[in-house]
DNA sequence: CTGAAAGCGCTTACAG
DNA sequence: CTGAAAGCGCTTACAG
């Protein structure tokens, strides 16, 4: 393509290729009617820096990489749309990448694409947040890493998440303000970190009320609509069974929806049913779910400020990055009293 | 970074750098025995070329760009997947931009990326696919695009898509086969093209069957959960209501589900509900929804086959590349016979 | 405050 | 079949 570069931006303005360059960086030492002057040269022209030649000279690129395990979950498209629209707004792109570790050789694979690519920044999100293989790789190739909803900071790279554990207790607690007793908790993929302090937030707050927990009342699950229904049939099936089920994400407690109506029990009148995420689907449900919501947006910008930062690449220690967003109730209507 | 380059591969190899280059770009004209010799550095030292010096010598680019209207929705999800997948297949990497109409100068400012990364190619979701504005702006920018899931193919740009026409078509005829007469369609949002050929199928289906379609029994609505339980409280609410109703896609027909579980009446008993796509939501429903299955992970990877042929960046008129995938009805508990 | 030179890591012509 | 030269579009030192 024929498209303008710096020379024509300099030649149209009677001024050095450098001196363009100055501008367009915003640095010091122009004088301001050479800057505007410039300036209006570079709209006329409609002139755009070509990344691949700042990234080449000046090797700091302007691409940023999404890491996903699964890009096609409910939780990913969030989170995009957050990390895509700051992205812009620095002037960065986002370009997002699959880790399959199923697949022979995917650290390889990984260490290949960043490579090749010269990322200026990695995101790592759950559960690949909290893979150390991943995290020594990024941190061996010099690669600054944020983690998204991991709660394991470190040295190497600051943390962007909520008090999952707080948020947990939080449910808990209005449940037992509730008037429950009998609660269960069905637990997400233990394999995420998210999953361990969800469970260890209800535990607490249990144990705090007094509570006893069965435990074949905190069955494990997958955080997968199709283990939610299973866990709920699990549940559900006995005379003896809960007045509240707390599962650990919404597409869970969805699941548990679904057994509570295919076993004709009415929610929230014989049975109280809470989430997690505040997922879209939590409100395609009948009837809707009350839940935790968890900023994923904020969440996601709140990395991609972080990478841009360029102290952040330089800090001995990056926990110090680390950022908390507050959570919120949202109390809907498949929870109520016992 | 200290990342080796084809400079530390030639000197190792004993080669030229231009040779090292053939091997990496599988060229011609390199004997055997030299080419295994180079692969072998390579591999020793890790080698990997750098993705924008050879973006800025060959003036061909690795990175293929996929824009959103809506990156948060579910469909974007599936759609990332099957392209993130196929990019990495051809060494390419996915770059996912959002193009928001709302934003004054949005296109000058998709305009600027564009230029900026210098995209090999670009993929063009629903329902910007149908927009001009942007088919012209890559036309004469001269950047390949294949538009997913519009039915508007052109000398510009190949379609990926299916048939909705036909599909729409194919589940009304089901609903009629079991002996529906009074049938409702919930339309999709206007500005998508997808929307208008499902409307079309379902009303040619009814007029070949002989069926009146009533003006109140298509509300118009939009693709969201909520503009779908708002279409079925009216289409319910009278004495005088359908015995089947079709929405347009997964999204409004439960909320026509979550209307009709309000209103106490009985799916499928009493009101068959069926929707379109299969959408990951379609089966968390009770009962799950009877719907058209939409292929679009590999819909997205067709469009990344097309983009990486370089015949297709050449090509006189681009039409030829279309593709058409087959869809498939999926019967599950939410029709029944009337 | 501004600019001329050199170089980032590749590939494209062009030689041989 | 292989290589030396030039250049892609910028920025990084270095001068002045």
């Amino acid at each position: 393509m024929n498209a303008v570069t710096i020379k024509d931006v300099a030649r149209a303005a009677g001024v050095s290729p450098k001196t363009v360059s100055r501008v367009m960086n915003a640095e010091a030492h122009v004088r301001a009617p050479v800057r505007e002057h410039v300036l209006r040269i570079v709209a006329e022209l409609g002139y755009r820096p070509n990344a691949h030649a700042r990234s080449l000279s000046s090797s700091r690129s302007f691409l940023i990489g999404l890491f996903f395990d699964d890009p096609a979950s409910g939780y990913a498209a969030d989170v995009q749309l957050g990390a895509i629209t700051r992205c812009r707004h620095h002037g960065y792109h986002l370009v997002v990448e699959r880790v399959d570790r199923s697949v022979e050789g995917w650290l390889e694979e990984t260490a290949s694409a960043l490579q090749a690519l010269d990322l200026a920044g990695v995101v790592l999100t759950p559960p690949i947040c909290d893979w150390t293989e991943l995290t020594d790789l990024f941190a061996q190739r010099g690669i600054p890493v944020v983690k998204l909803g991991s709660s394991t900071a470190g040295p190497v790279s600051a943390v962007v998440h909520i008090d999952d554990y707080a948020a947990a207790r939080d449910m808990t607690d209005h449940l037992v303000a509730l008037g429950h007793r009998r609660i269960a908790f069905v637990q997400g993929n233990a394999t995420h970190g998210a999953a361990r302090r969800r469970l260890a937030g209800f535990q607490d707050a249990m144990a705090a009320a007094g509570l006893d927990v069965r435990a074949d009342w905190i069955p494990a699950a997958d955080f997968t609509f199709r283990s939610g229904m299973a866990a709920g049939d699990a549940l559900l099936a006995a005379t003896d069974r809960p007045t509240a089920i707390f599962a650990a994400n919404d597409e869970m407690a969805l699941g548990v929806l679904v057994s509570a109506a295919r076993l004709d029990i009415a929610v929230p009148k014989s049975l109280s049913v809470v989430g997690f995420d505040d997922a879209p689907v939590s409100r395609m449900a009948w009837p809707q779910l009350t839940t935790i919501r968890q900023p994923n947006g904020e969440l996601a910008a709140a990395t991609i400020d972080i990478l841009v930062d360029p102290a952040y690449a330089q800090a001995e220690t990056r926990d110090g990055y680390s950022v908390e967003l507050p959570y919120g109730m949202i109390e809907r209507s498949s929870s109520g009293p016992a």
